[in-house]
DNA sequence: TGTACATCAGTGAACGCGCGTTCACTGATGTAC
DNA sequence: TGTACATCAGTGAACGCGCGTTCACTGATGTAC
């Protein structure tokens, strides 16, 4: 995420390596024990350092908390955009379920950065208003907008059953992130891997329907 | 949910009444503070007794954790099929719609057991195999799966884009469930109210669309 | 109906434990001249 | 290039705190006869 190698003195490029495991470190724990969990104490232990030397990095746990959920956001954002940019504006419905598909195997591969934004909001913690976090949020916001507006501005755009683009896609998200979550939390355990891609496959197709675009062929 | 006043002896009606208490106790410092950071302290202070009363109800926090589980499947499952049987089971759509709106207003009044049961898993808690929260998982599925099927069996099933029924009713589902979770942990802020709703309705139809039902008129 | 005993809810003291946080410190890295 | 000073990362000791849990107890409720 941060890029190391980016200070000029020495001194800095290692204080932003540092900044970088703790981080991955914390990803770790809170996937272990969940975000509510988290402890300054057991982050050091991992990195193999004592605890007091933590509040060289980070004030405290929320600040922490905050940088986490914010690069999450970040994560997000850049690999869906970085899919959508491997296809041809041309091919709409290509870029749109190449997306889709991003936004589950970036929710499988990074489970707690899923759970950290679309989790259960952490207790005791509050995004600090115009912080990172929500700056974070509406960049990430604004990015899948624009996938659709993309689609709606260009593509067909008649079948859709809101006729607010944005609103449209947010029904498309929650289609696809209801799949995702219900998935992530284990609630989809039931069915094989192999079952739940196909699914996967169809609710995506039903997502890209309710963004505009006509049906694949043979459905329907 | 636990019926106060079945037990024989006076005794055991009070002390279902103190049971009753102690998980209402636990839900609403779960509301303030996450289901992580429930602390036996805490309850015992709301209720006005002393922390080592806990232990005549229950072993420990995890067997509390458990039984708060199993009831918010309970209470959400028993919600949906009392709101299945008000309405005529020839009216298959209203039947489906209806059951979507529940699914979402218990969500809204019931935030805590939401996040326990849809929420990230409680770290440090797994729920013991075949214990009551499996039992209870499995009834709520059953009756998701009974409301769709139900559907499928006497409905329209031809344009289901997945053959197998029980399929198209998880996809159903996720798709209801992508919105309510967004809803719930504040994704969806930035709509108000009216919009949400309205919002809902449509995404209720796109989901009633993926079980097999018809579309609504002058949809599509 | 009354008495003697058993069961149970809840108390308060006590304990061990681990966490957050502060502080004075040491040693390494960087900078000015 | 070398030296003297400043900055900073990290340590280890120390503290206060609150939680989980055990235990012996008191007083109320229920039961047997």
């Amino acid at each position: 995420m941060t890029e190391v190698g980016e200070g000029r003195t020495r001194r800095e490029r290692l204080r932003a390596g540092t900044v970088e495991e703790i981080k991955q470190a914390a990803l770790g724990l809170i996937g272990e024990h969940g975000s509510a969990n988290l402890r300054f104490t057991d982050i050091a232990r991992s990195l193999g350092m004592t605890a007091p030397a933590l509040y060289r990095y980070f004030a405290d746990r929320d600040e922490l908390l905050t940088a986490l959920v914010a690069d999450s956001y970040h994560s997000l954002s850049d690999e869906l955009t970085a899919t959508r940019s491997t296809l041809p504006a041309e091919d709409l419905d290509g870029r749109f379920l190449a997306v889709c598909t991003t936004y589950r195997t970036w929710a499988q591969r990074n489970p707690e950065r899923f759970a950290l934004i679309f989790g259960s909001p952490v207790p005791g913690y509050a995004a600090p208003e115009e912080g990172p976090t929500v700056v974070a949020a509406r960049r990430a916001m604004e990015h899948l907008v624009e996938l659709v507006t993309d689609t709606a501005e260009r593509g067909r755009f008649g079948s859709v059953p809101v006729p607010d683009a944005e609103e449209a896609m947010l029904l498309a998200w929650a289609t696809v992130h209801g799949f995702v979550t219900l998935e992530a939390y284990g609630h989809l355990d039931k069915l094989d891997r192999q079952a739940r891609d196909r699914l996967f496959t169809v609710q995506a197709r039903v997502a890209a329907r309710t963004a505009g675009l006509a049906p694949a062929p043979g459905q329907d």
